[in-house]
DNA sequence: ACATATGATTAAGA
DNA sequence: TCTTAATCATATGT
């Protein structure tokens, strides 16, 4: 309303009418005619709400309605238009560019599983190891991932969905206005476009979030802490074998390494880890691996004597080299 | 539930 | 680049 009665007012003796018209006695019976619609129009508001409604309708089917909208519009244009400048155009946000390619690439966004599922397949091939275990965990990840696509649709749908209402609903409430009050089209495009703003905003915290989600999964998924398996029994055998029958120097050239690994259904790199792990923590903790060792000492001996065919004598084992690590302290009958 | 074992990661150093 | 040492996060045993 103040809007209207501000122009209203700085109108004055109205422009729509040229100043040619003036003089024109019929002119003039129009312009008395305008200032009496002004008149009703800034007086309505002090009517009751009854007088007011009829008043209403009786204004909008005065004949000279359409003109004096028009009027009144294109002045309110004006103002308008020089008050706010020209800051209409918004670029692309690139926050928002940057979380779309993210979903985008992430398979959130999106196509359908198809794509999707091909992408986490692929992921898991280049990945590499054992095909059983990558395959349950990607089928665990692809899981919470399509779940969280699953939400971030229906929740991208009902913002969608709530913006659509509202800005009907915006426009519905302008037109609706714009019969009692100026409003011209591109207000109403304006007032579209601010409120697209505002719901892109929500929908921005929506894709960050949806993107934080995605990242942690990742990170759940993808460090390999989190899905830490203990090799098998065979295998820890193998590697503890290795150790305490080199453990003066147990430090296995890339060569044995690779051999290891084969023997144990694990990578280079895992025997790497496993070979660090150890020394450290034996060296750490001597006493706590004595029975370990003697054990293994016993095995390898054992191995030996097999090996050479000398079943028959007791066993007396080659005790390993002891260089930088104290040798296993091993007695003859197996005991501590 | 808690402690211990264990595979993986990281920073620092040689 | 490989190792050590510390640390993380899970697995396993009690």
């Amino acid at each position: 309303m103040d809007d209207q009665t501000r122009m209203l007012a700085s109108m004055g003796g109205l422009g729509g009418l040229s100043q040619a018209d003036v003089g024109d006695p019929d002119s003039v019976r129009k312009q008395q005619d305008i200032g009496d619609i002004l008149q009703q129009i800034m007086a309505i508001t002090d009517e009751s709400l009854d007088e007011a409604q009829a008043r209403k309708h009786a204004l909008n089917c005065h004949r000279m309605k359409p003109a004096l909208f028009s009027v009144l519009c294109e002045i309110k244009e004006k103002t308008v238009l020089s008050i706010r400048g020209v800051q209409e155009e918004d670029p692309p946000d690139p926050q928002i560019m940057r979380l779309d390619n993210m979903l985008l690439a992430e398979g959130v966004s999106g196509p359908e599983k198809g794509g999707g599922s091909a992408a986490a397949a692929a992921a898991a091939a280049a990945a590499g190891g054992s095909p059983n275990d990558s395959s349950i965990e990607h089928s665990d990840y692809r899981a919470k991932l399509a779940q969280i696509r699953q939400i971030y649709h229906s929740e991208l749908e009902k913002y969608e969905q709530a913006c659509s209402e509202f800005t009907n609903h915006v426009m519905n409430l302008l037109r609706e206005q714009s019969r009692t009050r100026p409003i011209s089209p591109k207000e109403i495009e304006r007032m579209v476009a601010i409120i697209h703003r505002k719901f892109s905003s929500i929908q921005m915290q929506l894709k960050q979030s949806t993107c934080e989600a995605v990242m942690i999964l990742r990170s759940r998924f993808l460090d390999a802490r989190r899905k830490r398996r203990n090799f098998n029994k065979q295998a820890t055998e193998v590697l503890n074998e290795y150790f305490y029958s080199h453990l003066s120097n147990p430090y296995p050239s890339e060569e044995a390494k690779e051999e290891l690994a084969k023997k144990c259904g694990i990578t280079v790199s895992q025997v790497s880890n496993w070979f660090g792990n150890k020394r450290i923590r034996y060296k750490k903790n001597i006493g706590k691996f004595q029975e370990e060792a003697n054990l293994y000492a016993v095995k390898t001996a054992v191995d030996a004597a097999n090996v050479s065919a000398q079943a028959s004598q007791a066993n007396s084992p080659a005790t390993p080299n002891s260089g930088g690590y104290p040798a296993p302290c091993y007695t003859p009958d197996g005991r501590l």
